[in-house]
DNA sequence: TTGAACCAAAGTGGATGCAATCTTGTCATT
DNA sequence: AATGACAAGATTGCATCCACTTTGGTTCAA
């Protein structure tokens, strides 16, 4: 594991470390994770690796059995359909809550900086670089909004629908640079409907963009794997 | 802890009977739950606590700070209404996914049967036996369509959306045997528009049942505390 | 060859000991 | 009286130990 700062509990790095391993693929699905391995692995016992994986067990990236431990959680096509479906329902509340508690100057700041540095991001021309400072505005664009909406429920819910490796969703800029302009035009449709106290039509748009993002997931899946 | 059956794990019983008082409102909002007490009155060393504690935290049911444990997570009534909204969308979404992929025999045996339990007990005289007949069918109703939907995620939100201390949403039955027939009337409905595979009528009429019944406890809400 | 029974190795579940951190009450200082 | 320093006790975080379960391989009989 890498050092991490100071104060920090063991148990949270470990959690870390082994979230960043699962989202990435670094195990197959459905192989067990062994807790003296993982702990010899990591530099620590196996009690801070216990409560890592129960933590990651209840955010649905494996699954637990009794007397057998800790295995990767499989993913199906189905399930990665139904966390789209399931993550536009609960971002359009986001948006809709967003819009009607308000949003903080602090918060418009931010969303402005975002929407401005998504706009920039799709002039340059390498496309690693450009890709990468896309997806950080467009965490960035969410992440407020999740913020903005001030329930804590409704930010659980949407972290468990982005629970799902990123090697079975990435590759949506690689995707033609027209749907992304199209998708980032819609982040400041749903700025100004939020800007707007518009609830219902923050709630639409956001819900209708992140469907977008699952479509145009959807038509790479079927590309890069038939 | 009461006795459990034979082949389980002692953290499993842990959490059950942690979750049920934290349900129940048997502490304090915000109250420190002690490790070293909740062992020796469950009768169980740290270990098992500490395990079922995590899991309930990833419920959402207590809150973990850094080096000073667990802590009994307060809800406000901008939770409840919120845990409603999403379990709105989500439960709206079930019924949807249900009426794509269709039901088991099973599936419709156990609602039909669902149903019929929850018309009887609309009838019956004894006002506390029909209201634990009805929640009971209630509980049967929303379940089944839960795993007809066939969808972990799903049925992982609308659990979190319930995980919220029952004396703070109770009382929906005293309130009114009409809106309750209503609403037991919308369950046919429902069940109806699954069994006819038709998605969106499902969808819509799940979500305005459960709004119905965010209308009830609001209501019932201010009757009692004002 | 198959399969049932068995055994040893490996792995998890829970209990316990200890170090680090937090909490609480006391006491001195202003 | 209010505030801050500090020490003792309480509590958590982690490591380690033991018991029980699972796993994987071997033997032996049908």
């Amino acid at each position: 594991m890498t050092t991490t700062t100071s104060g920090e509990k063991r148990g949270a790095g470990v959690a870390r470390s082994l979230r960043t391993s699962l989202l990435d693929g670094v195990w197959e699905p459905g192989a067990r994770l062994n807790e003296v391995q993982l702990a010899s692995q990591l530099g620590v016992s196996r009690t801070p690796v216990r409560t890592a994986l129960q933590q990651l067990a209840g955010e649905g990236l494996v699954e637990y059995k009794d007397n057998r431990g800790f295995f990767v959680r499989q993913f199906d096509v189905a399930d990665i359909i139904d966390a789209f479906e399931m993550r536009a329902l609960a971002e359009g509340l986001a948006a809709r809550l967003a819009a009607e508690r308000g949003l903080t100057p602090e918060d418009e700041m931010e969303i402005e900086a975002a929407l401005q540095q998504g706009d920039r991001a799709l002039d340059l021309d390498d496309v690693a670089e450009a890709r990468r400072a896309y997806s950080q505005s467009n965490d960035r664009f969410h992440l407020t909004i999740h913020r903005a909406a001030r329930s804590r429920l409704v930010a659980d819910v949407i972290g468990l629908c982005n629970n799902i490796p990123q090697t079975l969703t990435q590759n949506v800029m690689s995707f033609g640079l027209e749907s992304v302009r199209s998708r980032a035009h819609q982040h400041h449709e749903i700025y100004a409907a939020i800007l707007a106290r518009k609830p219902r039509e923050a709630e639409d748009l956001m819900r209708a963009h992140v469907l977008d993002v699952r479509r145009a997931v959807a038509r790479d899946f079927a590309r890069t794997r038939g």
